[in-house]
DNA sequence: TCAGCAATTGCCAATATTAGCAATTGCTGA
DNA sequence: TCAGCAATTGCTAATATTGGCAATTGCTGA
């Protein structure tokens, strides 16, 4: 093994961290989209879908399909949508526990209660 | 929401992209660690180790626990033990697409017999 | 009290990522 | 054939991430 697994799966989730591909796997976890389809979603210039596009096509994680003149994007593996939905599942913990944070902080401004 | 969700998103991703942090979540997700513990393991100088952590840390991801002047380190949601099982699997998934790409390339060399 | 270790922080240069713009490719219909 | 649209590529400046080194904090045991 050339590359360690570990720096591999560090590459694998940098492709994902970028607000424009999650949105663009978001999409596709429900169904094909052509590149026009998804402009507006995405809501970012041709060109810059495009490079992020190629981003995903060089990671193996999206195939393409042609007809005519328009390009059609979809997922390889359909355990990406599994992956967001656990993502998504963790997310709202964090965030959970940061309004909770949040509350504590003000709760802190009036004759403080200490942390459980 | 200040934020659009798929803004978090990408950044929980993107905190997750780098081989020393993921290196130091799989460790958590077997048990709780102590920093001295994960230094041989991550091989990285301490100094860096602990800036890995904090953005960790930033991003909710870990909690620590002090004893003495040792810090342990464990998760806070243990579901990212699971995300990261998910992502061994598309990983090897992705791998083994690109196994079998090679392997055409190399069939191409010989007389070629087309994809299935 | 202070020497010594664990862990962290701050600062900075090297490196990688992003986003904008112009130019190009490939297909389609007039 | 060529005008026009979809998508992509190349180039570049702005921005963010990284990793190395020195200095600091906090605890412990002599």
């Amino acid at each position: 093994m050339s590359t360690p697994l570990y720096q591999l799966k560090a590459e694998f989730f940098k492709t994902l961290g970028h607000p424009a591909r999650i949105r663009v796997l978001e999409l596709l976890s429900e169904r094909e989209h052509a590149v026009a389809e998804m402009l507006p979603e995405v809501g970012i210039e041709p060109a810059h879908l495009s490079q992020q596009l190629a981003v995903l096509r060089r990671a193996n994680l999206v195939k393409t399909r042609k007809e005519g003149s328009t390009v059609y994007y979809s997922l390889i593996s359909p355990q990406v949508a599994e992956l967001l939905r656990v993502a998504r599942t963790i997310l709202s913990g964090v965030l959970a526990g940061q309004a909770e944070l949040l509350a504590d902080l003000q709760a802190a401004q009036r004759p403080a209660k200490p942390p459980s």
